[in-house]
DNA sequence: GTAGTTTGACTACACGTGTAGTCAAACGGG
DNA sequence: CCCGTTTGACTACACGTGTAGTCAAACTAC
């Protein structure tokens, strides 16, 4: 059973209810699809979907459903992202190194999380 | 006006012909298309729409046609990965670098290209 | 020159996904 | 109890893109 496909828009909404751990659907809506313009009833088809596709679950709570990533949703994210480098960039890693190195912004936080990063991987090779 | 939008696979045919400067069709369909197991035409046709989207020229040749990246293309590469990280990881580049530790094969080259990267995003936040 | 093979243009179709309208049900105040 | 608002289910549509068939033109080899 491999997991069905996922789009660009509805992985970013994936995340986006996986930081807030719970969501309902008028949050949602508020948080995630008025910024980019999204009519609510947008936003719900897209729950609705992924819910069909087996990343987001909900339960009922005081009349109204709340939204939770299922397990595996995270990891359908890291996931995308590989697809996207092996399918689309051919498994290169230089085009984002490459995006990255000419990017204005980039938070302490990430910096250091490509820090930790290369260091893994150096002391990964080491004991191979 | 704004680049026209582009597809996944789109990109890898755009890669594929970049790296060898210039393809015909033939060639292509061979090289890449049969690997993937894409019938002659669609890669013919995928071709033909970078084309009318500006991505690529082609100048008669002996014949047939020679295909080659125009100038542009490279840039869609890498804005591809600017919106793929801007659109679907929110802006966040944490799931790429999630997915980078967890990988297995990571080589020489790439491995230095993000030491390069980090040590490039280490200077300049000095002088900032 | 005629038959077979490339090459190229055109046409077509399916599917995913982005997008939203609509209508009904549930809820919350007055 | 009735009315407005929030929530949810269903339906619909457009567009991009992945995929390929077909037919004609050009070229090659005999």
């Amino acid at each position: 059973m491999g997991k069905p496909s996922i789009g660009d828009q509805e992985l970013a909404l994936l995340q986006h209810i996986e930081e807030r751990e719970s969501a309902s659907a008028g949050e949602v809506a508020a948080d995630f699809g008025e910024p980019r313009g999204l009519a609510r009833s947008t936003v719900l088809t897209m729950m609705e979907r992924l819910r069909a596709k087996g990343y987001l679950k909900r339960r009922q709570l005081k009349g109204m459903y709340r939204y939770s990533t299922a397990t595996g949703a995270a990891e359908a994210v890291r996931s995308a992202v590989g697809s996207f480098v092996e399918k689309t960039l051919s498994g290169s890693v230089s085009p984002f190194v490459a995006w990255m190195s000419e990017r204005a912004e980039v938070s302490d936080d990430e910096l250091a999380e490509l820090e930790a990063l290369v260091a893994q991987l150096q002391s990964r090779r080491k004991d191979a």
